[in-house]
DNA sequence: AGATTTACGGCAAACGATTTGCAATTCGCA
DNA sequence: TGCGAATTGCAAATCGTTTGCCGTAAATCT
């Protein structure tokens, strides 16, 4: 993903309706430069280097994901997860996300063909909103 | 869902490999008669009746869950909720698995095509063990 | 640029859901 | 019936997350 420069972050900050401040640029920054969902704690451990608190980093992942910028998923393992809305993205539903059950690592996966094929609806299934793959990732013999 | 007599939990659970006690006879029943997942409040509220602890209501679930008699679910509201595996299901595990994210229930999809179509693996996927789809179901207007 | 308004950040404490340590009890088996 | 292991009760700890309070900084207006 092309990650806007200073510039452009505080742009979308503004065109969100919100303060342009450093603890929620370097929050924006981060989640361009991720490629999988980041906790809270994530963000939070990243944003303690910048000398911000905990409280700050959950507030501002809030914020943000109130005003359209980021999701909020959950993604099965009790922990609140934020990642991009990207402009592509927000136009459909979004992405699977595939969860390793050895080291917990989120990956975010882009087979439209999945996409396309799940989401119509069975004889239970009205909407799906959410598709989500679990098992071992490369990393984890 | 037939629910058992007491003799038929109390195999129930000594085939799992657990010990037959009171707390864990009147957790199954309550699952039996459920329709819906429980939370562990729920199940922890019904067992203080008899006596028995919050935590004892955690762990039994827990264990039944990891004996492999319950599904332990994530409904997106950061609270764990359980359901009783039936027996038809678990012979033929492996198919994909929708939840309701409204009212919790479970159901089994057998589509295929999308099972062959998502286990291939990936730069980041080696092997997929479970297929998650979340959404809204028929009956949740 | 300076004053004013108000959102935001820092800190610590509160919070609900879940887990854990430990001693006492109960279960299953010989 | 008795022993060892599994289970329980109780309280305290832990985890992720939220909140209150007050000082600080960002946007707006002049």
């Amino acid at each position: 993903m092309k990650i806007p420069d200073t510039n452009g972050l505080k742009q979308i900050l503004k065109e969100a309706g919100l303060r342009v401040t450093a603890a929620r640029l370097a929050t924006l920054e981060l989640l361009y430069g991720a490629s999988a969902p980041l906790s809270h704690a994530d963000v939070a451990k990243h944003l303690e280097e910048f000398g911000a608190d905990q409280a700050t980093a959950f507030r501002n992942l809030n914020d943000l994901a109130g005003a359209g910028l980021l999701r909020r998923t959950e993604l099965g393992d009790h922990i609140w997860r934020f990642e991009l809305i990207a402009a592509e993205d927000q136009a459909n539903k979004g992405h699977p996300h595939f969860v390793c059950i050895d080291c917990g690592r989120i990956s975010c996966l882009n087979e439209i063909e999945l996409l396309e094929k799940v989401p119509k609806p069975g004889q239970n299934t009205r909407e799906i909103t959410e598709i989500l793959l679990r098992g071992h990732c490369n990393e984890c013999e």
